[in-house]
RNA sequence: CGGGCUGUGGUGUAACGGUAGCACGCAUGCUUUGGGAGCAGGUAGUCUGAGUUCGAAUCUCAGCAGCCCGACCA
């Protein structure tokens, strides 16, 4: 992609009212746009990231055996009264010209579960996944961080349907470590903790939390072992001796929560009857979960996590390109021929082919955007270029085919 | 929903109650180019509404908006 094409446009900048790290810096990059509180646009470049991340997400998702849909974010009154959600406060609600209401899906199990009753019959047709990526709407009292705690935001949900609870469990575990695969991909360092499940279940559900100040909620957490409690179940405070292990004493931080998992049991099969027939010819409740992931929220939890004072630092596989490649003055010709290159060998890349901009400003930006991977073609390159992969030392200079190689050898590790 | 802070060109900022200025950006021309270039002459602004005053960006009131703290957070 030519930087003089794509739509990409910097900030000289930091905004005038944001503190949040991820705000502040997706901002001054040009990812994303403040549309009003807790209301984002994702301009192309965000938008790459917001796509790269639900790629993982989907390459996870499909891993574990869950098929995509996707579900209408309008949904009309009596889904909710089904449930006794109408009246949630977080649900925004509508009315069209007609006199129909509508509230706006801040979770779809209410729509879900009506597809699958007309769709799911025996037992043998148990178990079943189905997941999509969304946006959400919910009506915040407080929005608040960047992209951490919207009013609108994307969310990938996934919702299970088991014959019995020992099914649900299994797979509850199953999506635990695919969760974990996803969040280690994208070097989203997660605490497995353990939380209230609020008006779905009397048992502890677990969020995937970030631990870095920026986050909402407090975490008791055992350095020595994976004990971790969200404080609002907390029967430990910081300081204890850690009631798992005993090795170590609690710590406390506060979390950005990016995933959480919920064992729904039968709640919501009991409010549409979703039911199957058994083996034994006799109709059974579906067992249900629902699991989450807020992709744009984990966009900003990666900000937050990974930036120096120059810029963002984007994890491999969040990263908006593989590749920025410069043109400085003199290597125009060098790096135009390595752009073509790139494009024959299908490698992601930014080429900054700008030539109206200086050095400084080019350098400038690529800081900023953060890709890990630079590529430079000047009169100092003559006929090489120079690859930089982020945290390593410049490579002496390069023939175009030996710096692909070298820049697919660091995303293959 | 309670509390605090803040609203000035596209962006960031300045102005005692008395001519709205600066920097960046943008457009034009010339010169420049390994860390946000130089010169020239341009372009564009006081959140909304009332009030006080000879005169309001500035003071008062109300509203709206954003950020931060708290409550909330399926």
């Amino acid at each position: 992609m030519r930087f003089t094409q794509f739509f990409i446009r910097t900030q000289k900048e930091w905004p005038r009212d944001e503190e949040s790290a991820n705000a502040k810096f997706l901002h001054r990059g040009g990812f994303v746009e403040k549309i009003g509180a807790g209301i984002h646009a994702f301009l192309p470049l965000g938008l790459r990231v917001l796509d790269k991340i639900n790629r993982v997400i989907r390459e996870e998702m499909n891993a574990i055996g869950a098929s995509e849909l996707l579900l209408p974010a309008l949904i009309p009154k009596k889904y909710w009264e089904a449930t006794d959600r109408w009246n949630v406060p977080i649900l925004y609600k509508s009315t069209d010209s007609s006199g129909q209401e509508y509230g706006l899906g801040f979770t779809h199990e209410e729509v879900l579960t009506p597809i699958l009753k007309r769709r799911i019959q025996s037992f043998r047709d148990l178990p079943t996944a189905l997941y999509q990526i969304q946006t959400k709407f919910r009506d915040e009292p407080r929005a608040r961080f960047g992209l951490i705690r919207g009013k609108e935001f994307t969310m990938k949900d996934l919702y299970s349907f088991h014959a019995d609870a020992k099914d649900l469990e299994r797979f509850y575990w199953t999506v635990a470590d695919a969760y974990k695969k996803i969040f280690s991909r994208l070097e989203l360092p997660v605490r497995v903790v353990e939380a209230a499940g609020g008006d779905f279940t009397k048992e502890y559900t677990h969020e995937f939390q970030v631990l870095v100040p920026a986050g909402e909620d407090t975490i008791f957490y055992c350095e020595a072992c994976d004990f971790a409690q969200n404080k609002e179940i907390a029967n430990v405070a910081a300081l204890d001796t850690c009631p798992k292990c005993a090795r170590a004493k609690i710590k406390e931080s506060n979390g950005i929560e990016v995933g959480n998992i919920f064992r729904l049991g039968t709640k919501f099969s009991e409010a549409a009857n979703l039911v199957y027939k058994d083996s034994a010819g006799k109709e059974q409740l579906v067992v249900m979960g629902s699991y989450g992931i807020g992709p744009s929220r984990a966009m900003g939890a990666i900000v937050e996590l990974n930036h120096d004072d120059a810029g963002i630092r984007w994890p491999k596989e969040a990263a908006p390109f593989r590749i920025h490649l410069i043109a400085l003055p003199g290597g125009e010709k060098q790096a135009d021929a390595a752009y073509k290159y790139f494009a024959e060998q299908g490698v992601d890349v930014l080429y900054d082919d700008r030539n109206d901009a200086t050095p400084g400003e080019k350098l400038t930006d690529a800081d900023l955007i953060g890709i890990p991977v630079r590529i430079i073609a000047s009169t100092r390159t003559a006929n090489m270029v120079e690859v930089t992969m982020r945290d390593e030392k410049p490579f002496p200079f390069q023939s175009i085919e030996a710096a692909v190689l070298a820049v697919q050898r660091y995303y293959a590790r």
